[in-house]
DNA sequence: TATGTCACG
DNA sequence: GACGTACGTGACATAG
């Protein structure tokens, strides 16, 4: 074929398998299997170097079965499933398609045989040529004058035009239908008719012209061959529609014009593959910048959009089956609240493929008609119960929350978009669908605000009219099925992450929708009863701190105060602000108060008044009518790895104070029931022993010594400890943690810098091994560009070469601190699904209540309380990956209080 | 919305 | 020689 093509089609799942075989099992440093990626790559480079086509199309096999298996249930039966080798490619190959600038189609319930057919006929009816490139000789009742195929797989190149049929098949393009019906096809499990072979077979076509005319005189053919002719008879009509290509197959009308290359995707794939001597072929990065580990958008290509609002059964059924055909798919709720425990289904949005969503309305308060719950619930609960769909969401415990409220049994698969960024990158920006959809795809999305407004004047998505709810509902369900596939070529470049994703946080999901759903109990009475004691407290405070101050004042204000203590009454300024103001917070309070009367007062309002407006008055506002508080913990917003804890942050309830306690004694357990603490002992600085392997350290741990004496001993060379010496080596155990300077630690016990120098200095002669790892901890940042955790979790540090001396050492310590605090959150996210575990079989009664970063609280029965905390203990202790053992302290009672 | 402060680990 | 100086969160009140 000397001129070029109009139209390029590649059938990308013959030479899927065509380029595994033959290529060497090629892998690259991280194991990733990589032999057919780097077949198909050169092979598509070649030809469409060679043919230089306007439009193309690389098609592939949708995942799922086709309308032949509908037809018979044999077909392809004995094909061996994809070797693991194979599917671990396709993803990278995908990506490599699209960055290459290639149509890439993939159509569920139909062969890419059958998208080559439609989209060749289609071309060619308009008087365009069109090269298939495919290595599969069914193809060959494709071609006609203006449809050629080639073979790219040996050299040279083998072209197939009808005289190239006839030559080859020994019958024209038009009779290979036939022709293959009588020979049968192995591969794909179609029998034909038995010792018929391509001899055979062309003799009979050349006989009686056609499949129809072999059947119309079968009783003529004599021989052993004619009977087994005369008994395929029934199957053959069926046999020939298996192999008869589709020509008029559905598919999503995307653009088929070739785009540029994306370089920069390109370049990030082709780094990840390690296919290192191809990067030099590539431009200079257009980017400035500094890889944090997200490769940069791929172009915003118009993709074209097909969005359907369901309006009956029927496209229901439709959309469902494409969804299960895909056996991916995204699914979106939408609902009257943002809290999912009170969260009704306003509609549902599905996406199978890229470009394309649905939205199913069920609760809208508009006229239009829609469905309802009840209609559609057996369709969806089917797919949701199918352990072999898979359900992509963005944020999947809010919506695995709203579905199983509405009373649906997730059972399928799940994937978790915000999650798998997060494992990619925590801070590499905000993980809301939106900024991901600018961030990896290029892409703006329409915000819910601009929507349904915001603020005050925000109004639910059930008051939306159909068609504006469609065009935003089902984007989000495509946005999020591409952030996925997106998500899953970046995961699959860094085997650690995938791990951490796949087997610590998206198996957390559930964990944490259930305890969130539970909500905790609190006593609203007790805290009201405190709430009132504390007003009167704090108005005789007021009192009293006017007349120190010789007027009246909002002693709330900072601003205020600042004017009363340092310009009315003269005390000095200890301290200032961020912003030069002077401060007036309670490390300068503390000291003032050891010469004035005010600021001793003013710290007790302080302290009164945070109790009261943060907890005592807000937590009883928080509880639903059963009196539980329903808290978020959120898994996707620490730099570290930690949960955090909102609408109310249940992770900060008082404990260090008398009054602050009184708060945790209203937290309280059901009827018949106990709390149960359970407190991982020292966890950061048994994480911090692990990684420096310092002998003493360990030592101390693994003789189950109070550490902070052990410290003292050490450091001040004592065998008899004083309570002065422990304090001060737990300020600096705890400034370890946090990488801490001569300066932070005199401030902080009150001494000199020279003396906090000092216990360093010693701290550092005890312990060297901590020393080392502070230093190879840094030097590996430096390096890298990263720290990382015993799970692999990686944080980017931006900063850690900067000529700024301040910004380099702010992340030199976040270099040392995130590895610790970030370790000591994996071992609790694993303790969770462990005990989650065993909560399930042994102890079903028993709920897991909250998550405090070193603490997990349970609900327990009180008749199983011996039981259970016996089980817990060993669970939490036999987290795996530290070198030093893991302690964990149990306390149960009436309250929160008493459980510790 | 920014700031200062303080509750927790 | 000066500079700024311990990690991670979320909620509240004030003030602009």
């Amino acid at each position: 074929m000397s001129q070029r093509p109009d139209l390029v089609l590649v059938d990308g799942s013959s030479y899927l398998y065509r380029a595994f075989h033959a290529m060497p099992p090629l892998s690259n440093s991280q194991g990733q299997p990589v032999g057919a990626t780097r077949g198909i790559l050169n092979m598509l480079k070649k030809l469409f170097d060679v043919t230089q086509p306007l439009e193309a199309a690389v098609v592939f096999d949708a995942p799922g079965k086709t309308f032949r298996d509908q037809m018979y249930p044999d077909y392809k039966a004995n094909r061996p499933s994809m070797p693991d080798e194979l599917r671990a490619q396709i993803q990278p190959i995908h990506a490599l398609v699209e960055a290459l600038g290639l149509p890439l189609i993939m159509v569920p319930d139909v062969e890419a045989d059958d998208v080559i057919g439609t989209l060749a006929a289609r071309f060619a009816a308009e008087g365009k040529t069109v090269l298939v490139s495919t290595g599969d000789k069914d193809m060959a009742q494709l071609v006609n004058e203006r449809v050629t195929l080639v073979n790219t797989m040996g050299d040279p190149w083998t072209y197939m035009d009808p005289a190239g049929v006839v030559e080859k098949f020994g019958v024209p393009p038009e009779r290979i239908i036939d022709f293959l019906a009588l020979v049968g096809d192995k591969v794909d499990n179609v029998p034909g008719v038995e010792k018929c072979g391509p001899k055979t077979a062309v003799k009979w076509l050349q006989a009686y012209d056609s499949l129809d005319g072999v059947i119309a005189n079968a009783a003529d053919v004599g021989g052993k061959v004619g009977e087994n002719l005369r008994a395929a008879l029934d199957f053959l009509p069926l046999g020939r529609d298996l192999v008869t290509i589709k020509l008029d197959c559905e598919w999503p009308d995307v653009p088929l014009r070739v785009r540029e290359p994306d370089t920069d995707a390109l370049r990030a794939l082709y780094q990840s593959l390690e296919f290192t001597s191809l990067m030099q072929t590539l431009e200079p990065s257009s980017g400035s910048g500094h890889d944090s580990g997200t490769a940069a958008p791929a172009p915003s290509a118009p993709e074209t959009q097909d969005y359907q609002l369901i309006e009956n059964l029927d496209d229901l059924d439709t959309a469902i089956a494409a969804c299960r055909q895909a056996g991916t798919f995204a699914l979106d709720t939408e609902t009257t609240s943002l809290l999912a425990h009170q969260a009704d289904l306003v509609g549902i949005a599905l996406s199978w493929a890229a470009g394309q969503g649905v939205y199913i309305p069920v609760g809208h308060q508009v006229l239009e008609p829609q469905l309802t719950l009840a209609d559609i619930r057996g369709q969806l609960q089917s797919l949701l119960k199918d352990p072999a769909m898979t359900w992509v969401a963005q944020n999947l415990k809010y919506d695995m929350r709203v579905l199983r409220r509405a009373g649906f049994r997730i059972a399928c698969q799940t994937q978790d978009t915000l999650l798998m960024s997060y494992a990619l990158n925590p801070t590499g920006g905000r993980h809301d669908m939106d900024s991901m959809a600018t961030r990896y795809l290029g892409v703006s999305t329409t915000s819910f605000e601009s929507i349904c407004g915001k603020g005050a004047k925000q109004v639910g998505f059930e008051t939306i009219d159909l068609a504006t709810a469609t065009a935003y509902a089902a984007e989000d369900a495509d946005i999020t099925l591409r952030l996925y596939r997106h998500l899953s070529v970046e995961l699959a470049r860094a085997a650690e992450l995938k791990a951490l994703y796949e087997t610590l946080e998206l198996p957390l999901v559930p964990v944490i929708a259930a305890l969130e759903d539970l909500g905790a109990l609190i006593d609203p009475d007790a805290l009201a009863v405190q709430s009132a004691e504390l007003g009167l407290r704090l108005e005789q405070i007021e009192q009293a701190a006017y007349e120190l101050a010789g007027e009246s004042f909002n002693l709330g204000s900072p601003k205020q105060l600042q004017a009363i203590l340092f310009d009315k009454l003269g005390l000095p300024v200890l301290k200032k602000t961020p912003k030069g103001a002077p401060s007036t917070n309670e490390e300068v309070l503390a000291e003032l108060a050891e010469q004035y009367e005010l600021p001793k007062l003013l710290m007790e309002h302080r302290s009164l008044s945070k109790l009261k407006g943060t907890y005592t008055d807000k937590l009883p506002l928080a509880a639903d009518d059963a009196g539980r508080i329903h808290t978020s913990l959120h898994q996707a917003v620490t730099s570290t790895g930690r949960l955090s804890s909102s609408d109310p942050n249940l992770q900060n309830i008082p404990i260090r104070t008398e009054e602050g306690r009184r708060i945790r004694a209203a937290f309280i357990a059901p009827e018949g029931h106990v709390l149960m603490a359970a407190d991982y002992s020292q966890v950061e600085l048994r994480v911090m022993a692990h990684f420096s392997q310092d002998p003493g350290m360990i030592e101390a741990f693994r003789s189950d010594q109070d550490i902070h004496s052990a410290t003292a001993a050490e450091v001040f060379g004592v065998s008899e400890v004083s309570s002065e010496q422990r304090r001060a080596a737990k300020a600096i155990n705890f400034g370890l943690i946090y990488g801490m300077s001569a300066f932070g630690l005199a401030r902080n016990l009150h001494i000199g810098r020279g003396e906090a120098q000092d216990y360093i200095d010693r701290y550092f002669a005890r312990y060297p091994g901590v020393r080392t790892f502070m230093e190879t901890t840094k030097q590996n940042a430096q390096a890298t560009g990263y720290v990382t955790t015993q799970r692999g979790r990686r944080l980017y540090l931006p900063d850690i070469n900067a000529r700024d001396a301040m910004r380099k050492r702010a992340a030199e310590r976040l270099a040392i601190n995130a590895p610790v605090q970030g370790t000591a959150a994996d071992l609790i996210k694993q303790a969770m699904l462990d005990v989650d575990a065993l909560i399930q079989r042994d102890f079903p009664s028993v709920r897991m209540l909250l998550q405090v970063h070193d603490e997990l609280l349970f609900e327990v029965p009180a008749a199983l309380a011996d039981q259970f905390a016996a089980a817990l203990k060993p669970a939490m202790e036999g987290v795996p990956g530290l070198d030093v053992p893991l302690k964990v302290d149990i306390g149960r009672g009436a309250s929160w209080f008493e459980a510790h």
